[in-house]
DNA sequence: ACCTGAACACCGTTCAAGT
DNA sequence: ACCTGAACACCGTTCAAGT
């Protein structure tokens, strides 16, 4: 009971570059990118952390790693997710939101992403593909390269949140808030009145699905008409 | 002239919150957000870091002092450059407009924004003056909460860089990487072209200023649109 | 070939001691 | 009231030494 028998199939499994990485993605997606040292991924592999530089050249070469699984995860849901029918909006429209539905399971991702410097492999299929899929909608260079500045980081999935609402709605807090700063703020206090007044429906400050497909449809619209001007 | 004579008006400034604050930002200005250490920052003040304790928190709110200063320019340069006539889209056009002309001058800036929790005052006035300009267009609540999602960092003059352009140019690293990379990426390498081609006018990959504007023309755009239905 | 311990140069921050 | 030195608990990383 005490001694393993079958050493064979479990016998410490060897450290590896794509081990290191697994595991980096799984302590950041469980206990925040914060949490991702050298130390503790060394930790949680069961091996000092100076063992890490035998597989991966620095903690930079993780985070590029880290992100590069995560797009090779997009690209292999967006090209599984292909259909060769309907209007440009639609299949974009479809490949943004599963994009981001993956990147919803790595909250560490746009962060890390937008620390980047250099593009990776799989980033740069993921970008050829998007470009292929506006081209052949018929936007021309000129129009494709305005259209990417126009999505951003949506094209991935992803935006900048300026203040992610709390976790914790506390009505009570933000009654008081409202009581307080209306006089200061008038326009924001209405606001926050409404928005906290929809909140038994929605729980939540805002919801950031129905926002995202909001902007991402006003966006797709205005690109529409872009293409085919009247 | 060894000694100076007029120790009235230079005796070594005393040392005060704002002051820390100015250096902090100059520091980050000149040396990069990532220089910011609070032993740096004392050296820079010709005092031990841990005197600046005496005056702050904590790091994180020097970071929560430098981004309130640097939105108070902005509150300053908005507010000044205000004009009661017009409509509502050139108003929020000027307005983002020069938000991101103080933001340029403060490469820092965005980062440590997106980093913060929590709103502070100024921002606060920010976000409220902002409202204000849709909701007196005539928005809707709902619809001027749809605005700042659509609109995003964008409101404050930034949006994020998913890889930035390299400083340098290197036109002849640009054209290896687009014959090596013509067969994998051949949609990617037609742009690249094109770019690199626009390069003898523009200077640069691509011109921010025109992508920022023509990426926040269509969405103002697309959100009039929105608030007069035809 | 891979892993380790000790060490180095950095962090932010605390605290008792100075003036 | 303000500043300081020493110290603590953390970083990423190097390197000589082990097996």
């Amino acid at each position: 009971m005490a001694t393993r028998t079958d050493l064979s199939v479990e016998p410490r499994t060897p450290l590896s570059r794509e081990r290191v990485l697994r595991a980096a993605i799984a302590l950041a997606d469980e206990r925040g990118i914060e949490s991702l040292s050298m130390r503790k991924l060394g930790q949680e592999l069961g091996v000092e952390a100076m063992s890490l530089y035998n597989h991966v050249a620095n903690k930079e070469e993780i985070l590029n790693g880290m992100v590069d699984v995560v797009v090779s995860e997009i690209n292999d849901a967006v090209s599984a997710a292909d259909a060769p029918f309907g209007d440009w909006t639609t299949a974009m429209r479809r490949r943004i939101l599963s994009a981001r539905e993956i990147l919803l399971r790595h909250p560490w991702a746009p962060g890390v992403i937008e620390s980047r410097t250099n593009m990776s492999m799989p980033m740069l299929g993921y970008f050829d593909s998007v470009i292929g899929l506006l081209r052949d909608a018929g936007f021309s260079i000129d129009q494709t390269h305005h259209a990417l500045h126009v999505l951003g980081s949506r094209i991935l999935g992803f935006t900048q949140e300026l203040y992610e609402d709390s976790d914790e709605p506390d009505p009570e807090a933000m009654a008081i808030f409202i009581q307080q700063m209306a006089g200061t703020y008038p326009h924001l206090t209405e606001m926050a009145k409404q928005i906290s007044h929809d909140e038994a429906t929605t729980l939540r400050g805002c919801d950031d699905q129905v926002e995202f497909e909001f902007a991402l449809d006003l966006m797709l619209d205005g690109l529409e008409r872009l293409r085919d001007p009247a």
